[in-house]
DNA sequence: GCTTTTATGCACCGATCGGTGCATAACCCG
DNA sequence: CGGGTTATGCACCGATCGGTGCATAAAAGC
């Protein structure tokens, strides 16, 4: 499905340039990352960007894709393991690792990207809620799954296991961005973990 | 201390216009909330608030002061608590009530206020860090008292066990900004609170 | 060569940003 | 009644916001 190339080839590497936006977006927030804080990091023009990726809103969604696939992928891991216990363990310390990795900003894009906003930022914030609720249903879908394979006791509400786990990651990430390391979310993490099922 | 009234006294209610604008901050960040959003929302004039409260930083750090000594005040009585685990229990359904407070926006002021921003929201962005770590540095304090008081087992860590309440505190507000109800974080407050000590 | 298509750089757009100068208004004190 | 002091309303500031028009450049297909 490659579109031909025809016209002239653009000089710089798309997927490169939105990861740098996506830092960008990370750090400073939906409408705190202006369009030359953005463009400066991607090393274009304002041109470019539009011509690439759309407008700021599309952007924006292009970073918050690529931040799905790439710094919180160890998601996808998580769902599958083999245990609810290990399914929120894995989950938990993969959230630490993505709020404290070395060279990227502090804490997590979904969460800080654009929580509170103005007019100017309903559509991000409104992207980041369902984003964040998406990762809350598939939670709630596989403590589900564990509800029915007696991996967790009848009777157990995978709505709010799944909520449950959810807000302790989403802590984490407030903690992160106020400067916690990865050892001290770690322990809050196995602290956590130590109440299982936590209901 | 009061200075004798000299001059043309002023048109508004100052606290009654601080309120206001905290509920914009509130709601839409420190940096989403422009001068034109809160000047409109507390009914006064630019130049009214610039001579009331100085610029917007200023009008930010005090909305912030009216916010703890308001809606937050709950913490005060969490630390006044018996024991630890009612000061966890009272610190955090008083965390859910003010993030889920009918006619005031939902969530945490202190987190979604000014979590990640641009070159401008910096101050605000440090005021909010300090002010998060200031609660949980009381708590961490009450937690301590209790380990003297062998409230708590012997060896307990009173930074792990604060942070680890605040954690889920954070996480609350940010599922109270998406849309969580009340009941729904009663839930998760009172999953968190099984487990007690958290370490 | 030519046209077609796409990319780039630059200058520029109207709107909004936080913040202010200035004239006027409303109060206290004498 | 002044004179001093503070508040208010309006117009305005330079800077920055997200976004674009246009001329030019670089490729493919003919």
């Amino acid at each position: 499905m490659e579109k031909a190339q025809i016209g002239r080839p653009r000089e710089f590497d798309a997927e490169q340039a939105l990861q740098k936006a996506m830092v960008v977006f990370w750090e400073q927030g939906y409408e705190g990352a202006s369009l030359a804080a953005l463009t400066e990091a991607m090393g274009i023009s304002r041109k470019s960007m539009y011509a690439a990726f759309g407008n700021k809103e599309e952007l924006f969604r292009k970073a918050l894709r690529r931040y799905s696939e790439g710094t919180v992928s160890y998601i996808v891991d998580a769902l599958e393991a083999t245990t609810a216990r290990e399914v929120a363990e894995v989950f938990l310390t993969g959230s630490v690792r993505a709020n404290t990795r070395p060279g990227c900003p502090a804490g997590c894009l979904g969460v800080q990207g654009a929580l509170a906003v103005g007019e100017t930022g309903r559509v991000a914030r409104d992207v980041l809620t369902e984003w964040r609720a998406g990762g809350q249903e598939h939670l709630r879908d596989r403590f589900q799954r564990a509800v029915e394979e007696d991996d967790l006791p009848a009777g157990s509400d995978p709505d709010l296991i799944a909520r449950y786990v959810m807000t302790i990651a989403n802590g984490m990430a407030v903690q992160a961005a106020g400067g916690a390391t990865r050892e001290e979310l770690l322990r809050v993490a196995g602290a956590a973990l130590l109440n299982w099922p936590p209901a």
